[in-house]
DNA sequence: CGTTTTTGACCTGCGC
DNA sequence: GCGCAGGTCAAAAACG
């Protein structure tokens, strides 16, 4: 089964990492993914499937980035980001070595509760009608839902701060020490009612400067901290701002869409222009496009505003 | 007093 | 079956 991934890493101007697959970002991203490996061609290979799009994706968006992620993620200052799909990865500092598992075993799961979809529904359907009678019944019933993965995005940034802020109020709800790891791994959830967005927050063994922050789920409301400006048509339209993926409530709009796709790419282009598959916003070439755009997501993005909307000031969407 | 954090206990999945 | 590690729960404490 090809799983795909989408790769994102984006810094700015502020922020002293370097820029590129010899730099250091790239190491350390890659040893967040890899444990020991530090080459770009270790990256490409963790990556697999996406590798092609991945190396282009992240060529592609890095020479915008930079004086965009300032405005756009205003709490996230200095910042290396990378987001990556997560259903088919773990954020264990292990080296992914084929004894390691930690990419595989996820994979598989992912696989699993993909397959188990349909049977789940008939399933449920029987649950509803068949109450769990005691305490330790309904533990069980509410641990195999829970069991159900949500897709999950990883960012990389470099704070001195845990917790950043990212528009949405989180609630702790447990911290554990991680195996190999000084840090410990603090796990949030969205304090709205009805979202079951979490977050997992730890830092880097390789690299304590950088924190690890995995999102996983789909906001079901607007950001309580962050004014949701209006989409115009012109905003829309602008080119520039397909960085705009790269701010925090990233993982939402990427999920929003990724669901959209049934699990289809995420499609970039469309933030960039309006919904055409083939402009090209930066000169060098949106090369992800053939691998992300898919006509269909052009009219599903102008209908649903996601992160522009939540995150984007219209003055900037209008600027640019 | 309501909300959030802390933290030990518990659950689950996985490898051996 | 057992041990380990990751993830979650929930009561108590802390906070504003």
């Amino acid at each position: 089964m090809d799983v795909k991934k989408d790769v994102v890493k984006m810094e700015d101007n502020s922020s002293n990492i370097g820029c590129g697959f010899s730099s250091s970002p790239f190491s350390g991203i890659f040893d967040f993914c890899e444990g020991e490996k530090s080459s770009s061609l270790g990256f490409m290979e963790l990556l697999g499937a996406g590798q092609d799009f991945c190396t282009n994706s992240l060529f592609d968006y890095l020479p915008q980035t930079p004086s965009m992620l300032p405005s756009l993620a205003p709490n996230f200052p200095k910042t290396s980001i990378m987001a990556k799909e997560c259903s088919d990865y773990s954020l264990n500092q292990q080296p992914a070595t084929p004894n390691s598992s930690s990419i595989s075993s996820a994979s598989s799961e992912a696989l699993n509760e993909e397959q188990t979809d349909n049977k789940g529904a008939a399933d449920q359907d029987e649950e509803e009608h068949d109450q769990p009678k005691t305490k330790k019944e309904l533990k069980a019933k509410k641990a195999s839902q829970k069991r159900q993965r949500e897709p999950r995005f990883a960012f990389m940034t470099k704070s001195e701060v845990d917790h950043l802020e990212d528009g949405y109020r989180w609630r702790k709800y447990g911290q554990k020490a991680v195996k190999n790891s000084p840090f410990p791994r603090s796990y949030y959830r969205c304090t709205s009612t009805a979202c079951n967005v979490k977050k997992r927050v730890e830092r880097s063994f390789n690299d304590p400067s950088i924190v690890v922050t995995t999102y996983e789920g789909q906001h079901t409301h607007p950001s309580p901290l962050i004014p949701r400006p209006t989409l115009t048509a012109s905003a829309s339209a602008q080119p520039n701002i397909s960085t705009t993926f790269a701010v925090p409530s990233m993982p939402r709009t990427l999920l929003s869409h990724h669901y959209q796709q049934q699990l289809q790419p995420f499609n970039f282009c469309n933030y960039v222009n309006g919904g055409s598959p083939t402009a090209n916003a930066s000169g060098t070439g949106f090369h992800s496009e053939r691998r992300f755009c898919t006509p269909a997501t052009g009219s599903a993005m102008l209908t649903d505003h996601g992160l522009l909307q939540d995150i984007v000031p219209s003055h900037m969407l209008k600027q640019e």
